[in-house]
DNA sequence: GTCCAGGGCCGTT
DNA sequence: AACGGCCATGGA
């Protein structure tokens, strides 16, 4: 029997424990009163093929001078903002779409990220993919992390370790998705899926990031008894 | 110095 | 549909 990915998600969950994303700061938005959504929001934008320590180091920068909130955004001089943006890379487009979804979620949504949620998924995830900026994972990640929806992101660690078990799935992104989604479904209650997609993410993260790495390091893999490509 | 990171867009086949 | 070039920074 092939590995599935209900047992991957058992093997990360014992062997490195809850991971408890998105990573966030509590206590920049207790102070300021801002809503912690939008955080996840900006994050999951300048991560975008970017190490999470560059973004931290965006993140501090736009947190000192400005409160983390869509009319500071769209206010913020824009040379600033590329200032601030500019230690996750890719900081001039970055500051694009900072803007291009700041200025969406106040102009049709009057800056109330609850009611722009509170609506259906596909609905949600069809107007953040039609942003110039936010494509199938950017989108997925606001959706799950901001917006606690079942759904699973997959991202470029989730298709490497996709292909070295190998799991039954094509390797396109709606192969991936829908495979994990169909798969967990029958594992876990439907209470859980939002839940587990969420940890099963992070886990992922957590091994292509310290195991699962371009150049694999197989021998002292948590997965290696469940995975076909032992190359060390 | 080289490689890589929690992608996405756009132009060319 | 699939692929390549491009966007940029900082840590390992």
């Amino acid at each position: 029997m092939p590995t599935k990915p209900n047992e991957l998600y058992n093997i990360l969950f014992n062997k490195f424990g809850p991971q408890n994303w998105w990573p966030i700061d509590k206590k920049h938005h207790i102070n300021n009163k801002s809503d912690p959504r939008f955080e996840i929001i900006i994050g999951a934008i300048l991560t975008q093929n970017t190490s999470w320590l560059n973004v931290e180091k965006a993140l501090e920068n736009l947190k000192n001078n400005i409160i983390l909130d869509i009319d500071n955004i769209i206010n913020c001089n824009k040379r600033k903002l590329q200032k601030l943006v500019q230690p996750s890379g890719f900081y001039k487009q970055k500051t694009d779409r900072l803007i291009i979804i700041s200025r969406y979620l106040k102009d049709n949504y009057n800056n109330n990220l609850s009611q722009f949620f509170n609506r259906d998924t596909q609905t949600i995830r069809r107007e953040l993919l039609s942003l110039n900026g936010i494509g199938y994972e950017t989108a997925d990640s606001i959706l799950l992390y901001a917006g606690d929806k079942p759904v699973f992101v997959v991202d470029a660690y989730t298709k490497r370790i996709c292909s070295r078990i190998p799991f039954k799935t094509d390797l396109d992104y709606d192969s991936i998705q829908c495979f994990f989604q169909k798969q967990l479904s029958k594992s876990f209650s439907k209470k859980d899926l939002t839940r587990v997609y969420n940890e099963l993410h992070a886990l992922i993260v957590v091994l292509g990031k310290n195991y699962c790495k371009k150049k694999p390091l197989c021998n002292i893999c948590p997965i290696k008894d469940n995975c076909k490509k032992i190359l060390f």
